[in-house]
DNA sequence: GTCGGTACACTGGTCTGACCAGTAGCCTGC
DNA sequence: GCAGGCTACTGGTCAGACCAGTGTACCGAC
C-alpha cells in the first residue's frame, strides 16, 4: 500500500479551481462577466484578498481580464496562445538551451511548416504569398526595418497556411529567442542591401516550391536558409548538430 | 508620427517584472531564496497585498514556490515544463487545438528526435537502447503498466540521444496532452497483449534503423507508428492533415 | 558526547476595513 | 435631443491584525 504526499490546499486555490472549471466546462463563455470581487467574496465566503489572489492567477493564465471601474466585472477571455507563448519563452531562455539547440528546433519547426504549407496550400494562399513577396520586394528600397516587417509578414502567411497553432506559436517563440540572443551581433551587420536581396531570392525560391506543391523542396530551402544565416553564430564545434537536419 | 496605446501599469506587475528579470538573467538561481514578503514589501516600497499578488503570479508560472513557516523565504524553482503543459492543455480543451494538430506536432517532434538520434548516436547509446528494448520485452509478461513504463524509458533514451532539451520537453508535453485527451477511449482498449507485441516489434525496427544510422528511416517509422496508433481517434475529415508528414 | 524535546522568532495564509482613481450609465439642464 | 456632470459602483492598493505552521537554536536528560 502506498500513501500520497499531502499538501495543504489554499483557499485561493479552490477559488481558482471552481472558476477554472466553470470556464472549461463552458458554463462561463468568453465575453461573459464574473461577479465583482466583493460579490465573489460573499459567494465563496472568503476575504477579498483571497479572491484577488485567485483572480491574479486566472489573469496570469489569460483566462480573465479585469479593468478598474468597470461595473460589469471581470471579463472571461477566449483561449489564446499567449499563455503558451509565455511559458515556452521562459523554457527556451533557461540555461541548458543554447543557440545550437534553438537553431535545431527552429529548423525542425520551420521546415515542417514549409512542408505542410506546400502540401496544403490553396490557390487563395498562393495569391496571399504573392502579395507578401511583392511587399518584400518593395521593402528593399524602404530600408531594413520596412523589409524586416514584410519578411515577418511572409512567414506569418506560411504559418497560417500550415494551419497548426502549436507550430506557429513555437516557431514565433523560438524565432524571438534566437533574435534576442544574437541581436547585439546583428547590430554590426554590414552590407544590408545585399543581405536583403539574398533573402528576397530565397523567398522567391520557397514560393516556387510551395506553388509546385514540393513539400520536401520547400522544407529543405527553409532549413538551408536558416543554416546559412545563423550557423556563423553557433560555436563551430556544435555545428555538426545541425547537419542531420539539412539532409532530411 | 505614431502613438502607442497606453495601458496603466499595476504595481504588482512591476514587482513581477523585476523578480522575473532577476531569475531570467541568472541573478537568482534555482534553489536560492527570495526575501520574505515583509522584507520585499519594504524593498519595493509597496504593501504586502501587492507583493503577494506578484508572488501568486510567479507561482502560477512555476517560477517560485512559497511555503508557510519557512524562514528562508520563497524558493526559486528551476524552469520546468509544468506551466507549458498547463497552457497547452488549456488550449487543447478550447477547440483551437484539436487532436489532429497535436498529433501533427507530435509526429514532427518525434520524427525529428528519431532522426537526430539515428545520426548522432554513439556505441554507448546503442547499448542503452538495447537494454531498454530488453526491459520492454520482459515487460510484456508483467502487465500493461510495467510495459508502459519500459516504453516511456525507451523514448527517454532516444530523447537523451537527440541531445535537445527543447525537443524532449515539447515532446513530453504534447505526449501527455494527447494521452489525457484520449484516456477515456484507451480505457476500453482490448487485446492489450497483441498491442504490446506490435509495439515491441515496432521498437525493434526503430532500433535497427538507429543502429544503421538511417535517420530518415527511423523518423519515418516513428511517424508511421504514431499515425497507426492514434489516427483512429482523429476525425476522419482531418486525417489528410497528417498525411504530408508521413511522406517526408 | 549525543539525542530528544521545547521555546521562540519568524514565515506565509487569511481577514477586515479603509481610501483612491477610474468607469458606465443615469439624469439633469439646457 | 444632447452635452455635461453626478453617482454608485468598480478594481488597485495599503495598513494592521490574527493564526497555524516551520526551522533553528537552545537545553536538559541520558
Amino acid at each position: 500500500m502506498r500513501f500520497e504526499p499531502v499538501a495543504p490546499v489554499r483557499a485561493y486555490e479552490r477559488v481558482v479551481e471552481q472558476i477554472e472549471q466553470a470556464v472549461i466546462s463552458g458554463e462561463l463563455k468568453p465575453g461573459e462577466r464574473l461577479p465583482s470581487e466583493r460579490e465573489l467574496m460573499t459567494q465563496f465566503g472568503v476575504g477579498r484578498s483571497t479572491i484577488r489572489e485567485a483572480l491574479r492567477v486566472l489573469q496570469a493564465a489569460e483566462m480573465i481580464r479585469s479593468r478598474p471601474g468597470d461595473p460589469r466585472g471581470p471579463e472571461v477571455l477566449a483561449a489564446s496562445p499567449v499563455a503558451l507563448h509565455r511559458s515556452m519563452h521562459r523554457l527556451a531562455r533557461a540555461d541548458h538551451v543554447g543557440l545550437a539547440e534553438l537553431l535545431q528546433f527552429r529548423m525542425i519547426l520551420d521546415g515542417s511548416a514549409h512542408l505542410l504549407a506546400a502540401e496544403l496550400r490553396t490557390d487563395d494562399d498562393l495569391t496571399g504569398l504573392d502579395t507578401a513577396l511583392e511587399a518584400m520586394r518593395e521593402g528593399v528600397s524602404h530600408g531594413y526595418a520596412e523589409f524586416s516587417r514584410a519578411d515577418v509578414a511572409f512567414h506569418e502567411v506560411i504559418a497560417r497556411i500550415s494551419r497548426n497553432p502549436l507550430l506557429v506559436v513555437s516557431e514565433e517563440v523560438v524565432r524571438g529567442v534566437v533574435l534576442e540572443l544574437i541581436e547585439d551581433k546583428l547590430e554590426h551587420a554590414s552590407n544590408r542591401t545585399s543581405l536583403m536581396r539574398a533573402w528576397l531570392s530565397h523567398h522567391a525560391e520557397v514560393l516556387d516550391a510551395i506553388r509546385s506543391a514540393d513539400g520536401a523542396g520547400a522544407a529543405h530551402l527553409a532549413k538551408q536558409a536558416l543554416y546559412d544565416n545563423y550557423a556563423e553564430y553557433v560555436p563551430a564545434g556544435q555545428r555538426p548538430l545541425l547537419m542531420p537536419l539539412l539532409r532530411s
